[in-house]
DNA sequence: GCGACAG
DNA sequence: ATCTTGTCGC
């Protein structure tokens, strides 16, 4: 049974949090590229105060349908392997707000990739029960060869012993991208749905608009 | 003990 | 994440 947990921790039990919640990720899931008609973008920016934006796109039309913005003082600072306390209760806020239930949530950041197997896009598909892809613009952990110059090239993230993400190329010279799953769904989907929000830049077009909006 | 280190 | 103009390259 998936329930929630507070935010308002301390470091040493946030990595018992997702110590705890780490067993609970589904790495597979029941969705096909035929049956995923709405993918949401996520991002947060932080000044004084944190904003977290959500943006709901049509797939694979990539219409924009829904969007919600809520903000939340931060409290929890940027610690590696720790952003999910930081921008998770932001997120949370801004997806209750959603009148849409999208099919897929894009994040940007790690979904599995992560020294516990629980980065925010992970960690957030369980506590939200969805499914969940992370989509980081740079390595958190894991090694790799760079992939071919050309778009659509990957490499596989290899750490302990087990492939944990694809570093994709989206765009010609351009640093790639690293994506892993978050929850409910497998890696080559993942990758699959990823590749059909590209639209020319470097970032899918979901998490590129959410990023614009969640700009102060 | 020395690096590495999502946003 | 954020501080920041112009500039080199495709």
């Amino acid at each position: 049974m998936t329930m929630q947990h507070k935010w308002d921790v301390t470091e040493g039990e946030a990595v018992a949090i997702q110590r705890a919640l780490a067993p609970q990720v589904q790495r597979t899931g029941s969705l096909t590229l035929d049956t995923i008609h709405t993918v949401a973008g996520i991002d947060a920016s932080y000044k004084e105060v944190g904003r977290a934006a959500v943006v709901v796109f049509s797939f694979p039309e990539l219409q924009i349908i829904d969007q919600a913005l809520a903000t939340r003082e931060s409290v929890f600072p940027y610690v590696p392997g720790l952003l999910t306390f930081r921008e998770g209760p932001a997120v949370e806020d801004a997806m209750q707000k959603l009148q849409v239930r999208p099919d897929v949530l894009i994040f940007d950041g790690q979904g599995i990739a992560h020294p516990r197997r629980m980065g925010i896009a992970a960690h957030m598909g369980v506590v939200l029960d969805m499914p969940s892809i992370g989509c980081a613009k740079s390595r958190l952990t894991g090694k790799y060869t760079d992939p071919g110059p050309n778009a659509g090239d990957r490499s596989p993230l290899y750490d302990r012993g087990e492939q944990i993400g694809v570093v994709l190329r989206s765009k010609p010279r351009t640093n790639p991208l690293f994506i892993s799953i978050g929850n409910k769904i497998d890696l080559d989907l993942a990758v699959a749905v990823i590749l059909r929000c590209l639209r020319g830049y470097r970032l899918p077009e979901p998490t590129r608009m959410a990023d614009k909006i969640a700009a102060l």
